[in-house]
DNA sequence: AATGAATGAGCATTCATTCAT
DNA sequence: TATGAATGAATGCTCATTCAT
């Protein structure tokens, strides 16, 4: 664990070719299916490599993992920025959400063979990240409920159904190939809850 | 690779028996995680028998699946049954949904399981279940926009909307354990997704 | 990989198929040098069938080890049946100890690996053993004392140093290959302590 | 393998940092269970600068083992200093055997070691060792002879087998635990010895 | 039909050794 | 000279599947 020599390019570069090729070989293949020989063959590194920069197997698809928890939750805040209605920054928040899933197919694998392999077993990751992307959004609703736009509902529990909604929309998107697509699914259902947590009067 | 016969008394209950476990086990352990052996022993008995009646591990996991796939099926259209009102049918359904995987959360790692080390490969099963239970529900749906409590929506999109909330918040439920309950939980979502899809003046 | 027909037999040989190549290969290769599938494809069985038979490498060279200490522990009690003369027992077990691994370089180099691979933390069987046997040769140096033969030396001590001769002798005779075999050595290791440990009249 | 240049002052203390960590770093986790990289660590140097000193770790290993070889002879050979009668030099030079061992039974492992991983591959040194020592201790015995004090044995074969005593009693001294210690042990031993190689009349 | 002993392909992980810096 | 990042060969152990009884 000593500092690389060139601090950013070559150990940089290693980590990330490490693990852009764990995404894909876990996602294809799950995680008790992934060689991990199969990751160092692809990155063009040792096997050894990437036990040094993981520490093991498991180690590394949490590294993975949190990567693609990363990238989501940047999609989602950067399509909330300079919107101001507290509905529309959700709907854009959504939207982001279902379009990276639709681009990268590979990411709903990742979250589902997480759920599959450590359940309950390593929260603290996803529990963090949900708190602290709740919170976020909470500002936005109870903004929404402030305006008079959201009605007065448990602000958390409604966001745990949005989410829900959306990691659900995203798994099940897979069959019902044949019709719309995920974002298109992903847009309906998001109208259907929009509508069901607004007012009355509102649009 | 032999075809067994028809299941006689015996063979019945040997299957069952089997069945029972094996949905224990490959909801503890997960596929890949299961040792086959175990479930023989827990089940009494040999090894060869479980090759025997079900042809190879991912085939015994197929049953398995499938034997959830029929009991939500059973215990949601068993909720429905009597009740006249298409809202409140949709309601019933789902709350039986939810208490299905309430009591036997065994059965939603079952689901992951299923979808994160089959995703598309065996779809036909489920997308077979999904039309055959999409055709149901679509009826009653139907009825509700036929009776004006429904706003005029795409039926399929709209249960498979719903589906995948369910399945959505069944699967999310465990990160959040600290509040409210699967049910409850999902009794909420279900609330905003009726609203959703609603006429304006229902109440 | 033909399997025998005989019932009993099949297993027993199967074991014993495996045991003798373990001490071949323990013994040249030591502990941690041997590769199990070695032991396997000598033993013509499968590795699995190692492994199921002794569980893990470890148990397997705690067998191995076992072993050898029957055949050393029986070779020295036969040698002393017979024999009435105190003094003369001790010496006929001796001689049967040196034999045996003059004859079978290759339990030596168990018991040094047994000794460098696990000093301490297995000595159970190995006390037990001793004990055993101490106990049982406590009996002829006693009747010696008795008799006026040995003088009134601890009985237990003496007996451990009689074993530590032997031993150092078994391990030390390979650094003096050139002159007397271990057997010679042993013998006149043995007549030194003999007259060490007699009474001054004694012959 | 590039041969160190003549060891310079830092050198020196860098060479003697490693080998004193390898010493217990080897006796500790035994040959092939020690981890260069934790000898590195300890020693406080990269794991490049052990090969740089030592070749391999085989090398290493032996570097040790001759340093205790080393150790043990100058203790043997300075407790004989100033003694004058031949059987006091022997009793006085396997003392301080027993009592270097009895201090540190790291080198007791050590020799376990080196006995169970290289028998009679590498035995140049311990035979060349073994000679040097026998030439020095021999002349003592002979003059044990001369003088009436010692049995006209064979010289060398009896050291042979002092040492054998020695070494077996220092390895089998960790199977007594709770009764003598390693050094008395070795009085008993050494005495039992003594009288067996003594003329009739002497004390 | 039922069994479970036997099999061996498969894989995570370690660590001695090298060599570019 | 010293270093430690990179490597990949080596190996213990598992477990799905088969098949003789």
């Amino acid at each position: 664990m000593t500092t690389p020599t060139t601090p950013k390019s070559s150990n940089t570069s290693r980590r990330e070719a490490i693990l852009d090729e764990a995404i894909e070989v876990f996602a294809r293949e799950g995680f008790r299916g992934t060689d991990v020989q199969v990751i160092a063959d692809r990155a063009g590194v040792g096997k050894g490599t990437i036990y040094r920069y993981f520490g093991n197997k498991e180690d590394l698809f949490y590294a993975v993992s949190m990567e693609i928890t990363r990238r989501k939750e940047a999609a989602m805040l950067e399509a909330m920025e300079g919107i101001a209605k507290p509905k529309e920054k959700l709907r854009a928040a959504a939207r982001a959400f279902a379009e990276l899933f639709q681009n990268h197919p590979d990411y709903v694998e990742l979250f589902v063979q997480d759920r599959a392999e450590f359940r309950g077993r390593v929260p603290e990751r996803h529990r963090e990240y949900l708190d602290q992307l709740l919170n976020r959004f909470s500002e936005v609703v109870q903004a929404g409920i402030d305006a008079g736009e959201i009605r007065p509902i448990d602000v958390r529990e409604s966001l745990l159904i949005l989410s829900s909604i959306l990691h659900g929309v995203a798994i099940h998107a897979c069959y019902d190939l044949h019709k719309s697509s995920l974002s298109e699914m992903s847009e309906t259902a998001v109208d259907i809850f929009m509508r069901g947590i607004q007012t009355e009067k509102t649009a």
